[in-house]
RNA sequence: GCGCCCGUAGCUCAGCCGGAUAGAGCACUUGAUUCCUAAUCAAGGGGUCGCAGGUUCGAGUCCUGCCGGGUGCGCCA
């Protein structure tokens, strides 16, 4: 049970009788009563603004309507007290049974605890990751790996039907560049002698590999031959090995896509000839000359007349071309083309992770999604912020001109998978994120990763030594659930158990909000709490988890230690994050 | 010049479609270990939520204008 939503509609359900007895007048809009845990715990258990709300409409002011909403409140078995406090709000306790029964029914789900069906089959399409096919991946893409990947999870989880893709940019003059550099390396292993990596190729000694693979299998065969013979074999064997190359950098951190979509096959196929079609059908192409860019050094440019597409219509601050001076289309245009296939693979949500030197394309894309859909589909993007990368505290150069950048595989295998992960979900995505690669590994407080994996191994600890004291209790989540859990009564308790069934909330409010992120921070401080009542057991022997003395508090202590590592366990699994069975 | 993101404690950041006395960690000061892992916990000080207006019963949150930082700006992707 979503304890929140439940109060929720309980709360609706008492208004609407207060409106048929005439205490209020009827056919209020209820969408802005809310039901929150509050921010001060003496505020109770929950607060619900609906007197503040509805006053206005309602016409009365708000406390008469929130002593009228109390009265029937107070009438509830499940709630202990009502208070009308401040402008109006009614603060909620709940009974300590009412707690009780919500952990047994957290512990007779299990694993799964906090799933919901909000997204109700609704097909929903991430796309993450879309790096060009040009290199490995380097830490800043993993960040929009984990989140996208995360996100899936998430929404996934919460019912919704979740395809993973990644949009290959395998059309267009990038790939030209890269197979102009295998080219080179290709020579090279030929036993040429090429010097330095011409200006204007991909000098990284990743495509080392490459050329030797290709000499290998085609032999001597495009030394002789001009270009234009040999670049489109070389480019489909160079993206190729790219493209394995990456999906070993993400299968190193463990994101997997359901979908890759290649920009190449949609060129060729048409259907950025249809995205246009479909656009010009709808009167929103013109040809026209678009004002030169402000603000940098123009040297070169000229107005020119083009295809444009009236992206001001749907919000954009300029009308954006279609087609490049060569009459080949823009990265724009095939990205309308993309994600009109999408929609018309049957998406009305579409969300896009992207890096954060792409914030420049939220507008258009954004608005050509509204064109294409007739304001049927929605598209969020999720911006990735920078990756700081820290050493103790020193920045790492980076340098991607120079060839030499922190590859993702480099950190993966220094800090391991779980680590870059849970960090990478550490931070709001727009937010820019630190990571340091010593700081990461710490044992303390200060690293979320640790706290957060030893409150899951201490849980562990204390349901082995459990096991072991008191061996004739069967210690699984379903028969704890049968515990007799009358004597979880200390404040510390009661707060760990109120945190635990915060969890069907936080997922949602998560999901909903595409921000996993949020589930990071409640797994802290739920750790925090467990922590403190841990230590608080030191002192007071009475609060201590395991005590061969006491079966009976024992077994009732676990069934709350079972919980909190089932909930810290699930949100691992959510973050694709192993929990550890114990510290080494 | 324009767009987008950000501006909250000394530092790094939360703050959930506006809600009550603005929170956490680090750092600093002090304290807790015969006992389930002290790899932890507790207590304390520390704020004009960048600035100025506005909307509202109520603004860190919404609107407008400034200031500061980041990022991007026809045919590159």
């Amino acid at each position: 049970m979503n304890v929140f939503s439940h109060l929720s509609e309980v709360i609706h359900r008492e208004i609407e009788e207060l409106c048929g007895a005439g205490a209020l007048p009827a056919g209020l809009d209820l969408s802005a009563v809310q039901v929150e845990p509050p921010r001060e715990a003496e505020h109770g258990d929950a607060a619900c603004n609906a007197a503040l709300v509805l006053a206005k409409q309602a016409r009365r002011k708000p406390r008469e309507i929130a002593e009228h909403l109390a009265e029937r409140l107070q009438e509830r078995t499940e709630i202990r007290s009502v208070d009308v406090a401040g402008p109006g709000f009614v603060n909620l306790r709940l009974t300590d049974d009412f707690w009780w029964a919500r952990l047994a029914e957290l512990l007779a789900t299990g694993p799964g605890y906090g799933a919901d069906d909000l997204g109700q089959g609704q097909r929903i399409n991430v796309e993450y990751v879309s790096t060009n096919p040009t290199g490995p991946l380097h830490v800043g893409h993993a960040r929009g790996a984990v989140v996208g990947d995360a996100l899936a999870n998430l929404l996934s989880h919460m019912g919704f039907a979740v395809t993973r893709e990644y949009y290959v940019n395998d059309a267009g003059a990038q790939v030209d560049t890269l197979a102009r550099s295998v080219h080179a390396r290709y020579r090279e292993a030929c036993g040429e002698t090429i010097g330095a990596i011409p200006e204007g190729l991909y000098p990284g000694d990743y495509l080392v590999p490459v050329g030797e693979a290709l000499a290998a299998r085609d032999g001597r065969r495009w030394l002789e031959e001009p270009e234009s013979v040999w670049l489109p074999e070389v480019r489909n064997f160079a993206i190729d090995a790219m493209m394995g190359l990456i999906r070993d950098d993400l299968d190193a951190l463990g994101v997997r896509h359901d979908v890759f979509s290649s920009e190449r096959a949609l060129v060729a196929e048409g259907r950025v000839d249809d995205a246009y079609a479909s656009l010009e059908s709808s009167e929103l192409i013109y040809r026209g000359v678009l004002e030169p860019p402000k603000g940098q050094r123009d040297d070169d440019w000229e107005p020119r007349e083009q295809d444009l597409f009236r992206a001001t219509r749907f919000g954009d601050d300029t009308d954006r071309p279609l087609r490049k001076s060569d009459g080949t289309w823009t990265y724009f245009a095939t990205d309308i083309a993309y994600h009109r296939d999408k929609i018309e693979r049957g998406f009305a949500d579409l969300i896009d992770v992207w890096g954060a030197d792409h914030g420049g394309y939220v507008k258009r894309m954004k608005a050509a999604v509204a064109a294409i859909s007739n304001d049927s589909a929605t598209l969020d993007v999720k911006i990735c912020q920078m990756v700081k990368l820290l050493d103790d505290g020193e920045p790492v150069a980076m340098s991607k001109r120079a060839g030499r950048f922190v590859t993702l595989r480099d950190v993966v295998g220094e800090v391991g998978r779980d680590v870059v992960r849970f960090i990478m979900l550490t931070r709001r995505n727009d937010a820019p994120l630190e990571f340091d690669l010593r700081r990461v590994l710490e044992q303390s407080r200060d690293n979320p990763v640790f706290y957060v994996q030893y409150a899951h191994a201490r849980a562990c600890s204390a349901l082995r030594r459990g096991a072991e004291l008191v061996p004739e209790t069967e210690l699984t989540p379903a028969a704890l659930a049968g515990a007799d859990l009358t004597c979880l009564d200390d404040p510390a308790e009661l707060d760990l158990i109120r945190r635990l069934c915060q969890w069907p909330r936080v997922l949602a409010g998560a999901a909903l909000a595409h921000e996993p992120h949020r589930i990071a921070y409640h797994l802290q401080e739920l750790a925090g709490a467990f922590h403190l009542l841990w230590t608080r057991g030191k002192d007071d022997a009475r609060l201590r988890f395991v005590d061969a003395e006491r079966p009976a508090e024992t077994r009732a202590r676990l069934a709350l230690i079972s919980g909190v590592r089932i909930v810290i366990a699930e949100g691992l699994a959510l973050f694709g994050v192993e929990p550890v069975q114990e510290m080494r």
